[in-house]
DNA sequence: TTGTATGCGTTATCAT
DNA sequence: ATGATAACGCATACAA
């Protein structure tokens, strides 16, 4: 119970202080307290900088960032917004890695720079332009491509710089981060077909929004160039989840001609291969499936996946730059960032069965 | 390009609007307006009322939450703080799906509740108290045991309500929220014993927290009661993460002698499943494998993990109830939640090998 | 029912 | 080098 590494003065202090108090303390005026806070040595001399730096440490002062905000047009917040899907789903989408390892990246980069973090559901335009208005926030990021027409339009209204994820309207003159989602497919599907699979299915919603599009034009391309007819009995229409990719895996295993799988999600590659393991199969040996995002899923399942690496850590990080950078005024320039997709070959994929 | 779900009139405005804007435009005094705003119905007259809220929905008013928290004691802000590992480790903590499935249940439930929420990485108690008064906090929570010898002190200095997560001092007077560590393992343990184990090995630290050393008594009470001696050879006393994990995995495989394997987290499981495959070991068959916390991953992994399920989402619920009740004055009672465990049985534990 | 004055903590501006 | 004043947007207290 003896030596901490703090004053007790702390302890003993109470309430948060306030540059008044602090100028009483010094026998100075509030300004001179703050031109030192401000670090304007030009504006104050040493001896009664250095009386007043002590008496901060001592009280342990954190200015008050409420008041800062109110007199400038910087409030150092940035918010971080997620879509509020309906709630019947009761689908937390923070159970998704890449969501939360995003987050997490997010909060380090802003933190560094001097901002801090809100998070924030939204389900609406208004919502967010609420949001954006109450706390007077400095920028913000979308994490989903979300209300994607509606915010096209008020994007004229919204005057602080926000950064969309995955929002593909390439007219669009926000900040955008996309990836290389039509590669992505294309890359997985070529491997299969390299590895001998010719009945390759699709699972996958393609016409909810650009980026699912995209990745089923890669896998049409693939087939394509292989000359190998699309069949459309082999093609899921299915949100890129786990539960849908557990049916849909079922389905496939129920069919019995199927070789390999392509899936535009880590989370809807696993329920895949849940499915076709509820029906006696085994991966890869009855079949083949290819993951999408390199969450940390596809290295902790087993076999580990086989999955389009969209390095989530790179595109926060560009997101989060982007974001500060034109906050700050530099690079007015870099609007529409397109990152590169890996494919990365693992257990999930092997060649196709012999009888087959 | 045409009928959107919103008035046109927004897109035109500009700028954010304030009190005494919509009090120029609708001809009343700021007072007014704010009334309306707040409801107080009784103090302005329906005409009037109805005229305001009109020009408000108009306008798209939000009001500023910084100045209101600069007038009020409540800023309805609301910190989760995380703890901010040194950085040589580059661990994000965010890719723990236990944390991030938190998080989403924290934001929706003080959201809900008409709150704020702010994500920060903290190190120091320093950090931690000048954050509390930079934003004028109304409440946080800390989501793992961190800096507890510093903060059982400080507590004295923190006038706000905060709800520490997984935190053992017991004549701490602060909120806590635990769970049943000791019954976990215990119970793990114990159903290991039952399969027909009897050198079952522990992996985990077990001097770090309290929380650890709990895990640590539950397995060494089991093994007592089944009257079965313990092993310094099967003890790892080690990290639990995945890495970890996987090392002391290997190690169990050449052994040869360990048949299952209790430990403290499910990442940590995971990597002891990694490593045992590695020397050529199958799972369950060879090696039985426990995990802890029922997180997704547990669900994820093949085998499934036999685990021990915290019941994640009740804990942050009632972490997040327990805050925002004594920012609201109720239940100055039950200041420190035990939470119940269960043993979830799947496919990564079995009988023992014959041959041992 | 409506309006005026005041102050929250901070900083820009303009004195001294 | 230091201090007085005003203002940010809002809401409490009080007056009309």
């Amino acid at each position: 119970m003896a030596n901490f590494p703090f004053k007790i003065s702390l302890i003993q202090e109470k309430g948060n202080m306030t540059i008044k108090e602090i100028a009483k303390k010094a026998g100075v005026s509030n300004m001179t307290v703050s031109n030192v806070i401000n670090g304007k040595s030009k504006k104050v001399s040493k001896a009664t900088a250095e009386k007043i730096n002590k008496i901060i440490k001592e009280t342990h002062y954190a200015p008050n960032l409420n008041a800062r905000s109110l007199l400038s047009p910087s409030s150092k917040i940035i918010a971080v917004f997620v879509p509020l899907f309906e709630k019947q789903k009761r689908t937390n989408l923070f159970l998704n890695p890449y969501l939360s390892e995003m987050i997490g990246i997010f909060e380090e980069y802003f933190r560094e720079k001097g901002y801090y973090s809100m998070l924030r559901s939204i389900d609406t335009v208004d919502s967010i332009c609420s949001f954006i208005d109450n706390w007077n926030l400095d920028g913000a990021i979308m994490v989903y491509p979300y209300l994607e027409k509606e915010i096209y339009i008020l994007k004229k209204e919204i005057k602080i710089p926000l950064v969309y994820m995955d929002f593909y309207n390439t007219d669009f003159d926000g900040l955008t981060i996309n990836i290389e989602d039509k590669k992505g497919t294309y890359l997985s599907t070529k491997y299969l077909i390299e590895l001998g699979h010719k009945k390759i299915a699709f699972v996958g919603n393609y016409y909810n929004n650009h980026l699912v599009t995209a990745r089923y034009e890669g896998y049409k391309q693939a087939l394509s160039e292989a000359a190998i007819p699309i069949n459309e009995n082999y093609i899921y229409n299915v949100f890129p989840d786990y539960n849908s990719g557990i049916i849909a895996g079922r389905d496939i295993a129920k069919k019995r001609q199927i070789t390999a799988v392509v899936t535009t999600a880590d989370f809807s590659a696993s329920g895949v291969i849940e499915g076709a393991r509820d029906m006696g199969f085994s991966i890869p040996k009855d079949l083949s499936v290819t993951g999408y995002d390199n969450t940390l899923l596809s290295s902790l399942s087993y076999p580990k996946l086989t999955t389009v690496d969209q390095h989530i850590d790179k595109k926060a990080k560009f997101a989060a730059e982007l974001l500060i950078d034109r906050i700050s005024g530099k690079n007015e320039l870099n609007q529409h960032l397109i990152l590169d997709v890996d494919l990365v070959k693992r257990g999930s994929t092997s060649k196709p069965r012999k009888d087959s």
